[in-house]
DNA sequence: TATTGTTATACTCTATAACTATA
DNA sequence: TATAGTTATAGAGTATAACAATA
């Protein structure tokens, strides 16, 4: 809770008191996120006519040559089911994706990238790769262990049964 | 604790096996991030009729008692005038927030929160906190302060002349 | 002329629920 | 009956650009 006694006793924040370091570290947390997002989303959107959400479904799929079923790709960009059919529905029009039904079970439906959403998201990881490494170079490398570290331990508190590389 | 629709698979590993360290940093802290929003965004909305970007605004103001500047409310939560005045106006017909009129300087807006707007943030926060003190629950102080202390180093990398919170 | 904020517009992303087809 | 995916719907949040009022 918020006291209204320590309201105007720390200028660095009004939630700033012992009790309340797990939300001042999660609001840091969120826009320095969001400060990244902001950068990169605006980046990949002015250069690439791309996005954010668009980056990570295509980085699912160039890892995975075979394809992805839909349900497999709603787990890992974090989205539901309807949310996976109308953004790859979107990049199918655009011509970087390509679905088909999965021979082994005729309910799925499984996407890949074509040879040019390839070619798309390699030229987009290249200039994302370069607009991180600038964003990211005031850490020193301890900084950047300990953090990597920490975003895995915190990680590790929603999937506890994977491993968090 | 935390829902099954969140207990998700792994954006971040998509480039896990390069050797691109600061990409895979920002894909770790993209996905965390993304984690603890869509718990707290839906608990905000589910238990407040709420949300996350909301929640920003209204702990803006509740730091700031004597009401802030449109603009200056722009800059803190990191979304364009326009969208400030629209969720600003949203958050005045919920009678949470009220604008007038600058005295010393009639181009301007200043906008604070009413006295439901500060019970209505507060219960928020007492419930917000209570979620993340869980969430962080796994880190020890030693993960607390590096991680905090990472996003500071690279949070200060966008605005080095503003305070750090 | 420059700045502050509003209005008008459009769009992406997201969720939910009902539905279809297959297992 | 249960599962995989799609469709239909709704809505929040966001950006951009043109505009008005004031400095």
């Amino acid at each position: 809770m918020i006291s209204s006694a320590l309201r105007h006793a720390d200028p660095e924040s009004a939630l700033a008191h012992d009790d309340h370091e797990a939300l001042r570290l999660w609001l840091r947390l969120f826009t320095t996120t969001t400060m990244v997002e902001r950068v990169v989303d605006s980046t990949l959107k002015r250069e690439f006519g791309s996005s954010l959400p668009r980056f990570d479904l295509l980085a699912q799929l160039h890892r995975a040559p075979d394809g992805l079923r839909m349900g497999e790709l709603s787990e890992r960009i974090l989205v539901t089911n309807g949310n996976v059919t109308w953004l790859v529905a979107a990049l199918e029009r655009e011509g970087f994706v390509k679905r088909r039904p999965d021979a082994a079970d005729r309910r799925a439906t499984v996407v890949r990238l074509t040879a040019t959403g390839r070619r798309h998201f390699e030229s987009m990881a290249q200039a994302h790769e370069a607009l991180i490494a600038d964003l990211f170079a005031g850490l020193s490398p301890v900084e950047r262990r300990s953090l990597h570290g920490a975003l895995g331990s915190l990680k590790a508190r929603f999937r506890p049964s994977e491993d968090v590389r």
